[in-house]
DNA sequence: TACATAATTTAGATTAATCTAAAAATATTT
DNA sequence: AAATATTTTTAGATTAATCTAAATTATGTA
């Protein structure tokens, strides 16, 4: 496709997810906040990125990816997930090692190799995270999802993804045995703080703050 | 170790195959030539790399790696040569596909990633152009090894390495079935253009050009 | 040794990405 | 609808890496 920077292709998968994959504008401070970068900067950037095409910017309007730019973002995405299930299934990396490295390798360009990457690890659709990855073409569809505290008292299900990746939150997740694919019942909810108690595959019963309960997402079986 | 940037990583890459290892010093055009830059630029990569202690630097007197510097490049080096590796070994690319994609992922920061890819890949000893490996230490040792150029008459040896590895001249040595590990018994030498005659695995006897030959590397048996 | 040639460094610009501070536009609240 | 607050853009700098052209230093040769 066209030769984008590191830094544009970044600024193209933050506006992909902060406009839910080009459904919505996206506001100049929205991103700025995102990439921890200042709002003149980004409005620099929306600049490049509309005479480059790949966004629609008007100036106190905000902006969202043209067609173009949405391929590329996908692309990136698509990238980065593979390397993940890579840096798991091959390099022995938990699941909360992944994303600074996947952050760079994301953005090695060769698309021959990013083709033999997913042959090799065998066309997978999840990542570590349960983030689903996007096909050659951009199309992916992620497994139904509800965040456990929106969960009924009662109901169970499977973790199928969590919303946030970062360390300190998986690491938590390992401490309580929570993974992709544990089995979760709501036993309880307190109104008074939001918090949940859980049943994690029949085994354990803990009590898990509203903010976690946010973050673990099962599908309800 | 230290922080550097892409750039100087592949300027210290650059200063370590110029001095043959650290051991020659390194002319201002050299590298300018080297890296397709011009003079100007690599005074100042100069200035700055002797300001991080990573290369001895005298005006107008040349510049050599410090042990520091030594150090960082043998790290990006190690680097390099484990990627490709694993893109012949695992991706199933051509030794000819190799190099640019490894120049990419030669700057991954993550010893931790270079750790286990060594072992993913079964702590391999060379590349595949036959270059050898330095270990986590930066100590490597390459074959024995004399261009066909300069072998006798009657001699014969194993490719154990190129000395080019663009992909035109691999893309030649495809064509005539030459590789690592096969087998070259030198049959013929025309002084006029330096070409030699050599006969590839016992089965097809073929005129290489001077150029060629001096880029093959065998050790002689 | 002196002159000519070649190599290297300096001076001054340029481009990409970033920032701070000030100005302008938009949104919210009386 | 004003006044106030918030958001966004512009203006002007900064840093890293690069370049061209000019000045300087070193080298080779007569
Ligand atoms: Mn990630
Ligand atoms: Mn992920
Ligand atoms: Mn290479
Ligand atoms: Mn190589």
């Amino acid at each position: 496709m066209i030769n984008l920077s590191y830094t544009e292709e970044n600024y193209l998968k933050s506006i992909y997810h902060l406009s839910k994959g080009g459904k919505l504008d996206v506001s100049t401070n929205a991103i700025a906040d995102y990439q921890k970068t200042k709002a003149a900067s980004v409005t620099d950037m929306m600049k490049k990125l509309a005479s480059k095409n790949v966004v629609d910017y008007q100036k106190y309007k905000g902006v969202n990816l043209s067609e173009k730019g949405k391929k590329e973002a996908l692309v990136v995405i698509r990238k980065h997930r593979l390397w993940e299930v890579f840096l798991v299934e091959k390099m022995k990396f938990n699941w909360d090692e992944v994303h600074d490295v996947a952050e760079q390798l994301e953005h090695i360009k060769s698309p021959l190799l990013i083709k033999r990457l997913e042959e090799f690890l065998g066309y997978p659709k999840y990542d570590p995270h349960g983030d689903p990855i996007p096909d050659e073409n951009g199309a992916y569809k992620a497994k139904p999802q509800v965040p456990i505290n929106e969960v009924e008292i009662g109901q169970e299900g499977i973790v199928v993804a969590v919303k946030d990746s970062s360390s300190p939150f998986l690491q938590y997740l390992d401490k309580i045995g929570t993974y992709i694919g544990a089995k979760i019942k709501v036993m309880d909810k307190v109104n008074f703080d939001g918090s949940n108690e859980i049943l994690i595959d029949n085994k354990r019963t803990i009590s898990i703050s509203k903010q976690v309960s946010e973050n673990i997402l099962i599908s309800e079986s």
